[in-house]
RNA sequence: GGAGGGAUACUCAAGCGGCCAACGAGGGCAGACUGUAAAUCUGCUGGCUUACGCCUACGGUGGUUCGAAUCCACCUCCCUCCA
């Protein structure tokens, strides 16, 4: 059996003789194995990081195995503190509904529906109760708690460890218990959780899940991971110009990461690439492919070459992005001051923003440079606003009433 | 429960009675150069005002003072040591 599919772009997988095997045995039986991968409700958008690992998930699918995406929407309603500083709020019932119904909406642009089964925590953890939280509790040690990397890093930087924390790893593990799932998959950041999965199993007398995990994607930034949070991600749901823009903004190091990890093509196609740029091709043009290929699947085949021929227009040719979003903005007969219109067109924050835009030579109007913030653009007409080379209005200026 | 230390803008981090909308670094934004790359250089980085200026901001609430991020009291939260 082949097993390049699903063990590629992979970090870690434990053990790995075993997973093979019960994979082997799997299929000689025509068993379907039970493939776990948990999600946070809170995040409402998924991104590429995401897809890393549903990826995955539909590699398993195309095996004909199950995957069972796992919403965590009981440790959702409490709130998850782990993540540093910042405190979750909680989630009501209703929340979690709302965004496990965008997730379903956005997942099965990768999933199969027909092998996927959808699972709340909630079903079981709800039943648990205190006593059984305890009883939980009671099978691991705080130092083997201690153990996990940031556990560890923040007690020893004398940050706060809530006690509640602990049992998030606890209760990761019992959805793996109450899910008798066979291999569960996650981020590298997961790992603690997914060997809590297999202990908390073997503890129940279930054979151990085996573990799967995957890198965290680096976002736009290179450096920190992809998160809608820290504004460095690209949706499955951007615009194909967004989409297409976003990786062409990567650095060229970041670019091979993403090759490495987004691309589908076969990893020898892309060491001919790597070769090819080392010869002297030109990377922007390599990104560019990188751009057809992802915007391609999440907006289909015509999409990718749009974007990219738009990109081109736009960008080395300096022609006018096709879809400027129009406005009308109501303006005293006197006229508006310029950074006010920026702002109003929501092309800015405030208007001292704006201010600031004009005096660093990043505003124009109708294609001319403005270089003086008392400019005042007088009502009865429509005005082509730029600031910087991204940001773009119409605006119909109309009269006061 | 006791003793001590700490909380400053997106982050880290100075400031320790007026010169503080608050040094510096990182990040971000913009300009030059480019390939919306990297590196580099420059500027900006609370809001309202054409502007003079005004308002809000240094964990919270009160107070002292002509004047407080800076002093005092109480409160909240965090850390360390002891129990």
């Amino acid at each position: 059996m082949d097993f390049t599919e699903l063990e590629r772009g992979t970090d870690e997988i434990i053990p790995a003789e075993e997973f093979r095997a019960r994979l082997e045995k799997a299929r000689q039986e025509g068993r379907r194995l039970r493939i776990k991968a948990g999600f946070d409700p809170t995040a409402k958008d998924l991104h590429l990081g995401h897809t890393l690992l549903l990826n995955k998930l539909r590699a398993f699918q195309e095996e004909g195995h199950e995957a069972v995406f796992l919403i965590g929407d009981f440790t959702g309603m409490i709130g998850d503190p782990t993540g540093k500083n910042e405190t979750r709020k909680p989630l009501t019932r209703e929340q979690v509904e709302e965004n496990a119904q965008t997730y379903k909406e956005q997942v099965f642009k990768i999933l199969d529906p027909a092998r996927t089964t959808i699972e709340f925590n909630s079903r079981w953890l709800d039943k648990l109760g205190a006593e059984g939280m305890i009883r939980l509790a009671a099978q691991y040690t705080v130092a083997r708690m201690l153990e996990r990397d940031d556990f560890a890093k923040r007690y020893a930087g004398n940050q706060p460890i809530a006690v509640h924390e602990f049992l998030y790893p606890l209760l990761q593990g019992y959805d793996s218990v109450a899910l008798k799932a066979d291999v569960e998959l996650g981020g590298t950041d997961q790992k603690f959780n997914l060997l809590m999965g297999r202990h908390l199993q073997a503890q129940a007398g279930q054979r151990p899940q085996c573990i799967m995990t995957v890198p965290i994607l680096e976002g736009l930034d290179g450096v920190q991971k992809m998160s809608k949070s820290l504004g460095n991600y690209i949706g499955v749901n951007d615009a194909p110009g967004e989409m297409f823009g976003k990786l062409m903004s990567v650095s060229d190091a970041l670019m091979w990461r993403y090759y490495e990890l987004l691309s589908f093509r076969p990893l020898a196609e892309i060491q001919r690439l790597r070769i090819s740029v080392a010869d002297g091709a030109n990377p922007r043009d390599v990104k560019m492919e990188l751009g057809v290929e992802l915007v391609s699947r999440f907006h289909g085949g015509e999409a990718g070459a749009a974007a990219k021929a738009a990109f081109i227009a736009q960008f080395s040719q300096g022609a006018l992005p096709e879809d400027i979003p129009q406005i009308r903005i109501a303006v005293p007969v006197a006229g508006m001051p310029i950074a006010r219109v920026l702002k109003e067109a929501g092309l800015v924050s405030s208007n001292a923003e704006g201010n600031r835009m004009v005096d660093q030579r990043a505003v124009r109007v109708d294609q001319q440079r403005i270089e003086d913030r008392g400019i005042m653009l007088a009502p009865g007409q429509q005005y082509l606003l730029q600031v910087g080379s991204r940001r773009y209005a119409r605006a119909e200026l109309v009269a006061e009433t």
